[in-house]
Formats: structure tokens, sequence, C-alpha cells
RNA sequence: GGCGACGUAGCCAAGUGGCAAGGCGGGGGUCUGCAAAACCCCUAUUCAGCGGUUCGAAUCCGCUCGUCGCCUCCA
């Protein structure tokens, strides 16, 4: 298998020192309701880790959440709520998306509030290094003391500091220092420290995290391209130099960027932003494969049309799962599409190409359908395929429908009607059902109904 | 200003040196009482433009135009 590593800037070998991954990726800061590009980043991931497990992998998944923050800190005093109740709420909404999007639950969720003792150790130990310095209360990393800082994001010390918009802070020795400890300031919560009351910086957070529950060297960093610089950046200069174990990071992955596109297509879209309002509207395999559809590492425009045409693959897929061939006669082998599938995931995650072949298969299965031969095993191999890229293939919630009866009672008139020739009365029923939203289909085995979104 | 990415059919999107995947849409056909679903056929002599390297380029190099990201919080 090959993964595309940022640091290196290109395709590498994938070699865990084991049959275990350990595996971090930066969560949410949860603010807000979770919108798109937290949808892209958790779908990515989830493809990647479920993928490893499926080539035998012990994965152990950590995803934090960052519960201390500016943002959360300013948005709880706005609504005169603690910070970490705020955080509280929306992180549980998060996970709630995530679950609806079928993204597995990480084996590890650390809050960081709940992690300032480990960041204080790091703290410290950075200190009596000499890579970290006291000022006024706050702790700032030395950048200097870094002599390959800016190896991740690919620029140098001096190209950082020609980007005119970086002010000294009058307590840093250099511009570039960043905070590992912010002193405390009032209306914000704050920790004791051994440099007085405070509250840790971003990067701290994530380091200290992954290494008290992945070790000192972990084999996959993922997140979003926005986070090479300068979090993940600082990620390794902390974990660097406190551990003095190179590399921290075996392989760095990073997600292209969700955009929004212009202002012409959301106004059109009406807003669509959020995961709970494409959900309503939209299945999540249809969604999944909007996002698996194109390259992770490319950025991806919301087009409300493109995930439209998902939505309509996705039932193609579904399709082809419900039709059924012969038990006993003559057997589709699907084993070259399974290969396939295998071949184009191991060159860093081609799940474009792996949709590519799902459908290729489906293609195969409704043919070989046609002519009556069983396609039991082809189709468990399609469910089974999907299911590497998160996709359940599930007909979205037919179950509850109050209107069941009555549409099941429509059917067997309909049935009676046709039976009687009375073509013209039952296809009124079919079109005045059809305008409600459901969509009738006479097969051998009988009339099946569907409601559409 | 610095660093970087991208520009492939009506739309989305793979491919990154050897005759342009896949999906959606569209056209024609088979099946059907008619539909739907499914299947078959067709739908880019061409990959933003212009030069160059090469036996051969969408793929490599240069320039031009255009879109976007990062450099500050961000998945």
């Amino acid at each position: 298998m090959k993964i595309y590593n940022t640091l290196s800037a290109q395709k590498e070998n994938f070699l865990p020192p084991g049959s275990q991954v350990r595996m971090y990726v930066c969560g949410v800061t949860p603010y807000d309701e979770s919108h798109l590009g937290h949808a892209m980043f958790a779908i990515v991931f989830d493809a990647v880790r479920r993928y490893l497990i499926f080539c035998g992998y012990k994965v152990t998944y950590v995803q934090n959440i960052t519960d201390v923050e500016d943002k959360i800190i300013e948005r709880a005093n706005t609504l005169g709520i603690p910070a970490r109740a705020l955080a509280e709420k929306f992180a549980n909404k998060f996970f709630e998306d995530m679950a609806a999007l079928n993204v597995l639950k990480p084996d590890i969720i650390p809050y960081a509030t709940e992690e300032i003792p480990k960041m204080l150790e790091v703290i410290k130990g950075l200190i009596d290094r000499g890579h970290a310095y006291v000022a006024n209360g706050s702790v700032y990393f030395r950048v200097k003391s870094m002599p390959d800082y800016g190896k991740l994001s690919h620029r140098t010390l001096d190209s950082m500091k020609s980007g005119a918009r970086v002010e000294p802070g009058e307590e840093k020795e250099f511009p570039m220092d960043f905070a590992l400890w912010k002193a405390a300031k009032p209306g914000e919560p704050s920790w004791d420290s051994p440099w007085g009351k405070g509250r840790p910086g971003w990067h701290i957070e994530c380091t200290a995290m992954a290494l008290k529950y992945l070790g000192e060297q972990i084999d996959i960093h993922g997140g979003g391209q926005d986070l090479i610089f300068p979090h993940h950046e600082n990620e390794i200069a902390q974990s660097e130099s406190f551990t003095g174990k190179k590399p921290f990071v075996r392989y760095w992955m990073h997600n292209g960027l969700f955009q929004l596109g212009d202002v012409k297509m959301s106004k059109s879209l009406g807003n669509i932003v959020t995961i709970r309002q494409v959900l309503e509207k939209y299945s999540a395999d249809a969604f999944r494969m909007f996002i698996l559809g194109s390259h992770y590492r490319n950025p991806l425009t919301l087009s409300e049309e493109a995930i439209e045409a998902a939505e309509r693959g996705a039932e193609r897929l579904r399709q082809a799962l419900a039709n059924t061939g012969k038990a006993g006669s003559e057997k589709l082998d699907a084993t070259t599409y399974r290969q396939k599938f295998i071949e184009v995931m191991d060159d860093d995650f081609g799940t474009p190409q792996a949709i590519a072949t799902l459908f290729d298969l489906v293609r195969e299965i409704n043919r070989v359908n046609e002519k009556g031969l069983d396609t039991g095993e082809a189709r468990a191999t399609l469910k089974e395929l999907a299911g590497i890229l998160g996709l359940t293939l599930e007909e979205p919630e037919q179950t509850a429908d109050d209107a069941a009866p009555f549409i099941e009672l429509l059917i067997s008139t309909r049935k009676k009607l046709r039976e009687a020739k009375q073509f013209q009365l039952a296809d009124e029923i079919r079109d005045k059902l059809a305008e409600m939203g459901i969509t009738l289909e006479d097969t051998p085995q009988g009339t099946v109904w569907k409601r559409k979104k």
C-alpha cells in the first residue's frame, strides 16, 4: 500500500512497524453545528481507517475534542454559559452527525480540558530542554531551537518572516515563536500551573493527547490541509523536541478542503452548509459517494447537482443488491472486481476508482441476473466492498411510513384493475402516487413502491 | 509579496509518458398493456492557451490566461 506523505511530498510505501496502526486525527472545536468541512475529514479518514482494518491491521484511532480555545470561550461568554457546557453540547451533536453519516466512532476521544496534566508535563520538559521559555506567566516555544522547523509545510523561517503580517509580540523572543501556555485573562477559564494560572495553547493539546494515547511515534496523523501550518508543524516541533525521537509521525495525511463555491451557487442551494441540512435532503450513502467520488487530496466544491447525481448512483447500487438471480445455477465470480478494488485503494486510497469498480461490478451483476444466474456471492462482495467505503446500501428509512397501508391498498386495487385490463384507471393511480413522490415498479415478484426524497 | 494546488465531455470526476475510468444527464434500442427498473448501442480525434523535449504528452519543461488555498483561527 502506498500513502502520500505530506512531509516528503510523495507517495511512500506504507510499512508500519507491526500489525498495529496508531492513528491520530485532529477533531473538532465544538462551538457550533458541524459543517461539511467536518464531514469531509471525518468521511475521508473513516474510509482510511476501514480500509486499514480490512487489510488486517489493528487500528487505534484517536480523535480529540478541543474544548478550550478562543472561539469557544468567546461564544460561551456571549451566550453566558460555561465554555465546557457549550463544548459538550456541540460535541454531542457532532457525534450524532457522525453516526448519521455512518462514521465509526473513534476508539479514544480525549477532551483537551481533561488532559491538562500531560500538557503541563510536556511544557515543563520543553522548558528544561531549552526549547521553551516563560514570559509574563505565558510559555512560548522557541522556534529557533528546532533547526528543521518548517519541514512539514516546506517553508523556511526566513520565508515566514517575509510574510509581512507577522507582528512581534512584545513578550516573544522571536516573531514565529508560538504559545504553549497562555497566562490567564479575566473572563477565561484557567488552570493552575507552575507559571501561574492560565490555559494551554492549541498546538500543545494535540501533542499531549497523541503522546499520551498513542506513544512517542505514531503511524498516521491526519487532518485538513489547513492544519498543515501552523498546527501540525508546531506539533512536530513540540513532540520531537520533547521526546528527542524522529519522526513523531511516520505518515502525514491531509485532505483537500471543502469549498462553498461562488455566491450564486450557495444562494441557489439555499445555504446548505451543515451536515444536518444535507442529510435532510440526501442519504448518507449519497453524501459519502459525493465526498469519496473525488480524491481526498483534491479540494471539493459543494454542488447540489453532483450530490443529486451521487444519490441516483447510490440508488443504482442499492437496486443491484435487491435484484436476485436464481440460486443454485452457474455463479458469478466477483474476485476480479474485488482485486481491482484493492489495487486502486492500495494506491493512496483511490476511492474514485474504487467506486467506479463498484459500478462495474453492479453492471455485471445486473447483466448476469438477466440471464438468471446466481449472483448471491457477487452481491455479497458488492456489499462488503461498499462497506469499506462506509456505504450501507440500505434503503433510507423505508420502514416507519404511516401511509404504507393506504399505499398498499391502492396497489392491490390497481392490480385488480390491471387484471381486468382497465389500464387507464390503473395508470391514473400510478400517476397520482408519483405526484406524491411514490414510485411504483411492476416486477415479476409483484409491485414494489418507494418514496423518493 | 512569499509558498502551493488546480484548469479533462452538458455537470461531477479518474488517469500523470504509449491509442481518454466511472457516475449523472442526453439520444436510440430491447423488455413491458404502458411505465419503472435493468440490459445493449451512441454521447471528449481530445484534456485552458501557446511554444518546447520525445518515436510518442492530458501526462515532462517554459511562458500566458483563469480559478482557488495557505502564509492569522479553521477539518
